[in-house]
DNA sequence: CTAGAAGTTGGAGTGCGCTCTAAGTCAACA
DNA sequence: TGTTGACTTAGAGCGCACTCCAACTTCTAG
């Protein structure tokens, strides 16, 4: 049983800090685990199972308040496994769009980056033949225009 | 020109609300937008552009703080295109590790999904040979552990 | 000339997710 | 037996990103 971890050990596994897994727990994240003597907290396996699962819902920015709906739904027996299910698979949706939505703006972002680049060329081919002011680019949005009243 | 967009205008085209936008313009996101008489917010497309590249910045998840640094960046003019590069391309980084990071932990929960799908065809053959008690399955439910008196 | 709608400002309040403090308990060691 | 130090608890505090309020000004319609 090398499943008896203190709550120290829990914190370095799993990047938590103490304070949060006593605040998980104090919130119904965890279900009161395990105590040695004197009252500490010892974790089994089957908690930091638990506990990796919150972190993926947690990576996926699911509420707290979802996933301690979650947590209640998981205390009450297999009966809720089918609305289990359906959580998750609201949620999954949710995820998967985020997903997009986070991989287009990574895509606006690297086209920016290429632009600032291809902008730094022309500065710096400016500073050569025209050493001086290099301030009459408002804003590098799409190659150029600059107009506006 | 249509450019001109008042403060609810731009607000319904963006998602943000007026609240937010004058936030924005309050902490600096924004430089101040032009005004109609009587002192009232009117968005010119530059501005519109800008508030798009913010909302990227936000999708991705940048902080606000390090929206600030960049909008201060811009506002001093060309000579800070390298730095402003620079931080999108740290951004990106850590933009592209999350993305990373939420592709994982979604696939951890398709597998999720999977095995209550199954579990629960598992349950309901249970409750065809055994009906009654639906209750003593394996799998992530914690054994034992319950209190030290 | 009002009335009402829609804006303006600075500042206060809210909800989330921790993060820390204060006071106390306990086990182990000198 | 006394001290150390890691742990416990309830509750307060914090940082972020809004969100709303109160009081005021201005524009438009009737």
């Amino acid at each position: 049983m090398e499943s008896q971890l203190s709550i120290d050990e829990v914190a370095k596994r799993t990047g938590l800090t103490a304070y949060t897994l006593r605040y998980y727990e104090r919130i119904g994240l965890i279900a009161p685990v395990g105590r040695a003597a004197g009252g500490q907290r010892r974790y089994a396996a089957s908690d930091m199972t638990w506990i990796e699962f919150l972190l993926r819902l947690r990576t996926t920015h699911m509420p707290i308040g979802k996933m301690q709906a979650f947590a209640k739904l998981r205390g009450a027996g297999d009966s809720t496994v089918p609305d289990r299910r359906q959580m998750l698979e609201e949620h999954l949706t949710d995820v998967l769009a985020e997903i997009e939505a986070m991989r287009q703006s990574a895509e606006a972002l690297q086209a920016k980056i290429e632009h600032y680049r291809s902008l730094e060329q022309s500065l710096a081919s400016d500073s050569i033949s025209d050493e001086g002011h290099a301030n009459e680019h408002r804003e590098p949005l799409r190659t150029r225009t600059r107009q506006t009243a």
